[in-house]
DNA sequence: CGCTACGTTGATCGCACTCAAGTATAGTGG
DNA sequence: CCACTATACTTGAGTGCGATCAACGTAGCG
């Protein structure tokens, strides 16, 4: 099945069997703070989990509404925004399969800071955040890869608040595309593609820049012969040099 | 003993009994996740934590130090900072008594991200990062506040980088006065002083932007009477105005 | 009293935003 | 398969916010 395509991106559909029941468990034990328990113990927790499925673009909860649950990204990537007043948004995170977002810590009445947006066509696993938080009483070892996992975000966070603070936008692009290189490349003849869709106004909303200027910069890129680049897609072919970029600003 | 001073922020000083050996236990009490602990259990854990102080700049460790401690500010406060290879430094937060920092989370072999310092003369409490783990091994209730406060830092450091990323120099100004003031705010004939020496460059850093264009920010709030200010304090004396700027709901 | 660090203010420059118009691409239905 | 449409992307011209460079004022401290 070689159809000609103009996307390099695998755009997998989640079928309603991705989001089946049946395969929930097998889910469950690729999370990595439910690795330390037991088969057992994960088909018990299995129980307290619901999934549900969301297409492109729909809101899995709205910034502001009640924090009631917990997610976990079963499949798909999911997005999480904060909103401006001035009508921006702001990416904070892509989430992929394994990613919990939500109310994950154990703290009553609070409400989401952010929307969760489903990126690509994603099935999510959910359980109550009351539950969640019993759970964690249970499995001590769970809570304390729960911990691991949101530290290392904080750090992350911390990372590009520095870049915000004190990096030129080109250095800040070239960055987001190295670290989604690291997280989603897919190697193939000296060049690696991020497997996702990644449109110029993503680019922009995680870089805390505009479409125009994202769009240059890219361009730019291209020319110089760091990436290649399409509608929706970029592939990373001098690794090295984007580094140099990302680290010190050649200026212009 | 009302002397005249010209900066109404108390500089407290550390002296050698605020860091001493009696008065850890009931330092230890104070901080939020030992709280759920027993005095007595607060005895047994007492004894793995050291003592060290500081004087205001030196620093409490660097950012690439192998990290191997657990910090707890016991008396005055704590900046932490990344640096940027053109030489700047980001001041991603300000660290008051009961504030934990260092290493936390059970990784091994991972280095301290950003530099601690001493903002003003301190006393911290420190603990071997190993056997903090043992600690929340033994006392999962602790690790689900640890896990708690984590999280809140997570979503605080989240909705600076949406302010970086969307707001003007003025607006994270004012935005951080208020933060800083609902920390520290002291009321006093209608004007809330934050207690803390606070500097045009800590201002800068603070909100990714430079001296001259933090101290004309503030020239500015000062001539629309917004704030008082003087060298090294700021007072509010306009919160709701200054909440306009800063784009935050009033509710009201 | 100087010295030093902190702070202010002015002039100028440039990066990135804004506004605007246009091109290319994927998907859709005839 | 091709026209048609919607969306993604590009590129240009002009502007402005905030950085940079520079000089000076001021408070605190020994």
């Amino acid at each position: 099945m070689t159809t000609r395509r103009k996307t390099p991106v695998q755009v997998e559909t989640v079928e309603p069997a991705t989001c089946s029941v049946g395969l929930r468990l097998s889910i469950l034990q690729k999370v990595p703070f439910f690795h330390v328990l037991t088969a057992d113990e994960i088909g018990i927790v299995n129980e307290q989990f619901r999934e549900f499925s969301f297409q492109p673009g729909e809101a899995i909860y709205f910034s502001g509404e009640q924090a009631a649950k917990l997610y976990v990204v079963a499949a798909g990537q999911v997005k999480l925004l904060r909103h401006s007043l001035s009508g921006q948004d702001v990416l904070l995170d892509v989430l992929q399969p394994g990613d919990y977002f939500g109310s994950f810590s154990p703290l009553a009445d609070e409400r989401y800071p952010d929307t969760a947006q489903a990126h690509t066509a994603v099935c999510v696993l959910s359980i109550n955040a009351k539950a969640f938080h019993t759970l964690l009483n249970q499995y001590p070892s769970v809570a304390l890869r729960v911990l691991d996992i949101t530290a290392r975000r904080l750090r992350e966070t911390q990372e590009i608040v520095r870049q915000l603070s004190t990096d030129s936008v080109g250095q800040r692009i070239a960055a987001v595309l190295l670290k989604l290189a690291e997280k989603l490349g897919e190697v193939s003849n000296e060049i690696v593609l991020i497997q996702m869709p990644l449109s110029r106004v993503d680019l922009a909303q995680m870089t805390g820049t505009t479409t125009e200027s994202a769009s240059r910069i890219v361009s730019q890129f291209q020319k110089e012969g760091l990436i290649r680049t399409g509608r929706q897609w970029i592939a990373i072919t001098d690794r090295t040099r984007l580094e140099k970029i990302a680290g010190i600003d050649t200026g212009g």
